[in-house]
DNA sequence: GACCTGCTGCGGTTTG
């Protein structure tokens, strides 16, 4: 290790050193960027496969992403080669000659995504057997990135095969940058015994965080151009640009922001910015949309460090290669989530100085008939909501996930197409035996199977002694280049009004018959949801254009963040991390809290409409929202509760009086539309789809006929 | 109205 100018081990790779060398317990490390945890993983477990004798591969590396595997293998790669080990990149982009070689003479170190073990286990059983047999230990890296969604149930699913071919358990170290939820990190890790892992934390580096909450006003609604330049005003997003040119040029930065569209505009002002004063661009556009090319050259860019370098991207940056020392982080909009603002912060990896974080707040105009949601200040608070959390080093759990059946049916398939065919009982007790981190009910397992038969979506067929085969639509499936991830690309809900297509929408969450959708400046009504087709009747609404509460749907909201934005505007004190907007805002905030008298009532009217206030989180809202659609309102949800549409308070205290508590959700279900959203959710029978989502929800039976309760309380006294 | 992630095997040809 001197060779790479180290003068001894940090702390975190002595302790990973220890546990690994000192037990066979799986193990965790968490630990920040450029803190060694590769290494720290990688020269016991190396040290232990050089002892070994015989052939094999010994270690598997897994990424959630191609490029880490690439940035990884020229870190790694020079360590294995003094030891001797060989050590091959296995992805969908990298060279084939070696990944051929190791195939023929298994050794060393594979570094691989979840997709290209699907592809091994699937197309190339014999292969992955001997590949896999002698198989010492698993890394997983980024392994918050597992703890939701699709891919962490499907990755699971794939080392459960993987151990059912070597002939010891090989032994699993996962690590991340911030874990919010250890104990979710431990089940995924080892779910027979989660107690059993060693969790290693850094010690927390460096002197805490600098942070700044800057508050900026859009200019009055209809301000065109030509006032704009009257005026000499501009929209806060160029105020935030002109902040951020000031402030950020002449280092490497990050600043996030929540849309491509936004990562576009601010770029884009940014760019216009630097020309006219003449001084070389500095800032560049990092999103999705973008082709590999162009973001490489900018993570390189930033990662060489020897020209000022500020990347405005989306998630993309939250995950990846190191992207060297970064000077500040700037947030433009509050912050959804505790797990992103922290993934984001710890981006910023700059050893010694304290991390800088700027969030940039922008809020509307407002006038006296503005929507009583924007006088409360919502964006400002939640950013002080935020920071509070953030001090208080809370971050959300993990959910339950809801794509829990199409991974049952993805890895069904493919565990048929590998051995020809399979047992139900078998391939119950491989997925969700006892031991496993998924599970899934047997008869339930029985109702996914037979909406799978020929009797429903006709992907399996049984032979006559009980043989699961693949049916005509199976094979195609599973043939296809698509089937190896089991997580779903975007795809575009049609609107359709009157026969007449609008437009499409990328659309990520159910809803139901009566919700209001907002699309080409209008309200649309949802009149029938077409989930195969993915078609979306709508017809014009009443209420016509669309309010400026109607904001488009994001990332859900946490119980606690809304719990602490209500603790936010009920408090006196100012924080001395607000800038004079921000603090204005605030103030403005609270003065509309007591106005609209919000300590002490929870339904306020917005012209026709009224807004129900729970300051419950995003959960809870949208099963209060089906509970009022199932009593024939039609309703929207927002950030801190939901708005019933056309209707007064005291007709709408007339429905909550009349409704008892929330009912039972299997019940609800009914009611609940769109359910039809993970990959292979077409193929799945609709009434186990209504009984998970009815499962899932469950949870929020109490919260809900509380909030019921509540408003049944407050409205008594009308 | 958000965002992100990954991907075969074979037969033919060309190249070192």
């Amino acid at each position: 290790m001197r060779d790479e100018g180290w003068t001894g081990l940090r702390e975190i790779q002595d302790a990973a050193i220890r546990s690994i060398l000192g037990s066979g317990n799986d193990v965790i490390i968490m630990a920040g960027t450029a803190s060694g945890k590769t290494e720290a993983a990688f020269l016991p477990l190396l040290t232990e496969a050089a002892e070994m004798t015989g052939g094999g591969l010994r270690l598997l590396y897994i990424s959630p992403l191609k490029a880490l595997i690439n940035d990884q293998f020229r870190r790694l790669e020079p360590l294995c080669e003094r030891l001797g080990i060989p050590i091959t990149r296995w992805h969908g982009d990298a060279p084939q000659g070696p990944k051929t070689r190791l195939l023929k003479t298994p050794s060393g170190v594979a570094l691989i995504t979840p997709e290209s073990i699907e592809g091994l286990l699937l197309r190339r059983p014999a292969d992955a057997a001997k590949l896999f047999r002698g198989l010492h230990g698993i890394v997983v890296d980024e392994l918050h990135a597992f703890l939701q969604g699709p891919r962490g149930l499907h990755l699971a699913c794939l080392l459960r095969r993987v151990d059912r071919i070597t002939s010891g358990r090989p032994r699993r170290v996962g690590l991340s940058a911030t874990l919010g939820d250890a104990d979710a990190a431990c089940r995924w890790m080892n779910a027979v015994n989660p107690q059993s892992v060693d969790v290693l934390r850094a010690p927390q580096s460096g002197p805490g965080v600098r942070l700044q909450i800057r508050g900026y006003e859009e200019p009055p609604e209809g301000a065109g151009i030509d006032e704009i330049a009257e005026n000499g005003a501009s929209d806060a997003l160029s105020q935030i640009a002109d902040h951020i040119f000031l402030n950020l040029r002449g280092s490497n930065n990050l600043a996030f922001a929540a849309s491509r569209r936004t990562v576009e505009a601010l770029a884009d002002r940014l760019r216009e910015r630097s020309e006219r004063d003449n001084v070389p661009e500095e800032f560049f556009p990092h999103h999705g949309s973008l082709s590999k090319e162009l973001r490489e050259t900018l993570e390189t860019r930033l990662k060489a460090g020897d020209q000022p370098t500020t990347a405005v991207a989306t998630t993309t940056l939250e995950l990846g290669v190191d992207l060297g020392s970064v000077q500040s982080v700037a947030q433009v909009g509050a912050p959804r989530s505790l797990s992103g603002l922290k993934q984001r912060l710890g981006r910023s990896g700059r050893r010694g100085t304290p991390a800088v974080l700027r969030i940039y707040v922008r809020e509307d105009h407002l006038d006296p008939d503005s929507d009583p949601l924007d006088k409360l200040r919502l964006e400002t608070v939640r950013a002080v909501a935020c920071v509070q959390l953030l001090q208080a080093n809370w971050v959300e759990p993990s959910t339950e996930d809801s794509s829990l059946a199409t991974v049952a049916l993805h890895q069904t398939l493919s565990l048929i197409a590998s051995q020809g065919g399979v047992r139900a009982p078998a391939a119950h007790k491989l997925l969700f035996g006892r031991d496993s981190y998924l599970s899934f009910a047997p008869t339930d397992y029985a109702d996914l199977l037979r909406g799978a038969g020929p009797q429903g979506s006709d992907l399996l067929e049984q032979s006559p002694d009980g043989m699961l085969m693949l049916g005509k639509a199976g094979e195609e499936l599973v043939q296809a280049r698509d089937f190896y991830a089991v997580f779903k690309t975007d795809e575009e809900w049609r609107l359709v009004s009157s026969g007449r297509t609008l437009g499409t929408v990328p659309l990520t969450n159910v809803l139901g018959i009566g919700s209001l959708v907002g699309f080409a400046g209008r309200r649309w009504r949802v009149e029938t949801v077409d989930d195969r087709a993915k078609v979306l009747d709508v017809i014009p609404h009443r209420s016509g254009k669309l309010p400026r509460f109607d904001r488009p749907a994001n990332e859900q909201l946490h119980d606690r963040v809304t719990a602490t934005m209500l603790e936010v505007l009920s408090d006196h004190e100012v924080p001395a991390y607000l800038d004079a907007g921000g603090k204005q805002f605030l103030l403005q905030g609270r003065n509309a809290f007591r106005e609209l008298g919000l300590d002490r009532r929870a339904l306020i009217p917005a012209a026709r409409d009224t807004h129900v206030i729970t300051w419950r989180g995003t959960a809870v809202n949208s099963v209060l929202s089906i509970v009022l659609m199932s009593a024939g309102l039609e309703v929207a949800v927002h950030d801190i509760g939901v708005t019933a549409v056309d209707v007064t308070p005291d007709q709408l205290a007339a429905v909550i009086h009349q409704a008892s508590d929330c009912p039972p959700m299997e019940d609800l279900s009914d009611f609940v539309a769109g359910l039809r959203t993970a990959k292979l959710d077409d193929f799945v029978d609709e009434s186990l789809l209504r009984r998970m989502w009815a499962a899932r929800h469950e949870r929020y039976r109490d919260d809900v006929s509380h909030v019921l309760e509540g408003l049944r309380s407050t409205t008594a006294m009308l």
